[in-house]
RNA sequence: GAGCUCGUAGCUCAGUUGGUUAGAGCGCCAGGUUGUGGCCCUGGAGGCCGUGGGUUCAAAUCCCAUCGGGCUCCCCA
């Protein structure tokens, strides 16, 4: 096939006409336990100052070295946003929005933007929803934030995954393990990966999460952070894994768990899914307490996840969860003549105002190639007009599926239908 | 950034050791039925065989390059 002139860029996908509708139940499902939970929206631009997204999320982070889309205009430096944690924390500090009181219980749902090399279940643009908790220290933040994620995957139907969870430690019990860490690995710092030996300075505890084969028999006998846990930590830490317990939320507790962000103190935890191949991350997220400071706001304490809805349903499609309905119209007039067509048009809001939705043809096509476009579009019934029924002021009344018919007034008409 | 693999109609795919005007199914349009959809029958439209170059009397088919897709590594949602 000859290759159109336009084409939209590479990893960056149209959601076309017959996908969208699952989009959309997806959108509602998010909205509506989001509801639930007591979460309030928050939309950010597309766009941010590239200073907030690197120092937000760490220079030596892939996504900032290697994956970020920026451009300059002027003097100012954009970046499409990768992910939303830092946008949503900048307008959190932006706005003051501590001064609403209490800890902001915020969701968003949107488009991210990464310049990878896309492939199954990694795209250029692709969209995120998720969940910012900013203000509050308490475990139940930390549970509250898990329970929204695992509520809409089981409200899906999605309940092949796994969820690892792990304390990466507040800065103090950080400090102790990272020195600790670093002391370990030193004498054999010549062998390990070049990557994992640039981040042995800055963010050693990286080194864990690498998939590098020389860095595997290191990591294998590393140090644990939870025996550097100090109290306060190792207690939020229990509280969450014991409220976990309660909702019972499962999961398994892995000490290598580190997450891609710089931003990430103590809880950190991801949803992984056997369904997706060799992207399986379905959702990630954790703690983030020197966040808010590092851009500039008061020190507080936050907790958030953000997941990935391409994932999500490419898991559905895997295990055959229809999340839309077949699409259809309750109405459909087939019109035969100028005449029947002009009703047909001046007919068509009274059935809308009255919560009908109602179409017809707009090719001024035959009355067969009218009513195969009716059952094309699953019309639950359709009103034929021609000149007999005009003149009567009877039209007939088509039901689609029982192919029954009853000629009736319009006024009759709408008062069955609606 | 690296590796593997695939590019033929809107979609899914045939196309023999290179050999005339490149095919099927589905979809689309029309007719069979001058006022009735789905099923059926008939017909039609729709292709620079991804693109460029090479080999050959002859290329969808062989070779090289290039672009694009898919998958994998890395990393992440």
């Amino acid at each position: 096939m000859a290759k159109p002139k336009y084409t939209s860029h590479v990893g960056m996908v149209d959601i076309l006409p017959d996908e969208s509708p699952k989009w959309r139940a997806l959108e509602n499902i998010i909205h509506e336990e989001a509801v639930r939970f007591n979460f309030e929206e928050i939309r950010t631009p597309i766009m941010e100052q590239t200073e907030l997204i690197v120092r937000g999320i760490g220079q030596l982070t892939d996504i900032v070295s290697k994956e970020i889309f920026a451009f300059e205009k002027g003097d100012s430096h954009y970046v499409l946003r990768p992910e939303l944690t830092a946008p949503v924390v900048r307008s959190y500090v932006e706005h003051h929005l501590d001064q609403r009181g209490g800890s902001q219980k915020l969701y968003y749902i949107g488009p991210m933007f990464r310049a990878e090399k896309p492939q199954k279940g990694r795209q250029r643009q692709f969209h995120q929803f998720g969940v910012e908790v900013i203000g509050s220290d308490d475990p139940v933040a930390d549970v509250e934030t898990i329970a929204f994620m695992m509520r809409i995957y089981e409200r899906i139907g999605i309940r092949n995954f796994e969820l690892k969870l792990n304390s990466v430690g507040d800065p103090e019990s950080r400090e102790a393990y990272k020195e600790a860490l670093r002391e370990y690995l030193k004498p054999n710092l010549s062998k390990l990966s070049e990557v994992s030996q640039k981040r042995f300075e800055k963010n050693p505890m990286r080194i864990l999460d690498s998939k590098e084969t020389e860095d595997q028999e290191f990591i294998k006998n590393a140090p644990v952070i939870q025996d550097y846990l100090n109290e306060e930590t190792a207690s939020h830490f229990e509280k969450v894994t014991q409220y976990l317990d309660d909702l019972g939320i499962s999961y398994t507790i892995d000490p290598y768990l580190v997450r891609g962000m710089d931003y990430y103190t103590r809880t950190a935890f991801e949803l992984t899914s056997p369904d997706l191949g060799s992207q399986d991350a379905l959702a990630g997220g954790g703690r983030y307490d020197l966040l808010v400071e590092e851009i500039g706001g008061q020190p507080t304490p936050a907790v958030g996840f953000a997941a990935g809805m391409e994932r999500l349903l490419i898991a559905c499609e895997e295990l055959g969860i229809e999340l839309a309905e077949e699409k259809s119209v309750d109405v459909y007039f087939v019109t035969l003549g100028g005449a029947a067509r002009s009703f047909a048009i001046k007919h068509l809001p009274k059935l809308r105002e009255a919560g009908v939705s109602a179409t017809m043809d707009y090719m001024s096509r035959s009355m067969k190639a009218q009513m195969k476009d009716a059952n094309r579009e699953n019309a639950r019934y359709t009103i034929i007009i021609g000149d007999n029924e005009l003149n009567e002021g009877k039209f007939t009344l088509r039901n689609m599926k029982e192919s029954e018919e009853d000629s009736l007034s319009f006024n009759e008409i709408l008062t069955k239908l609606s």
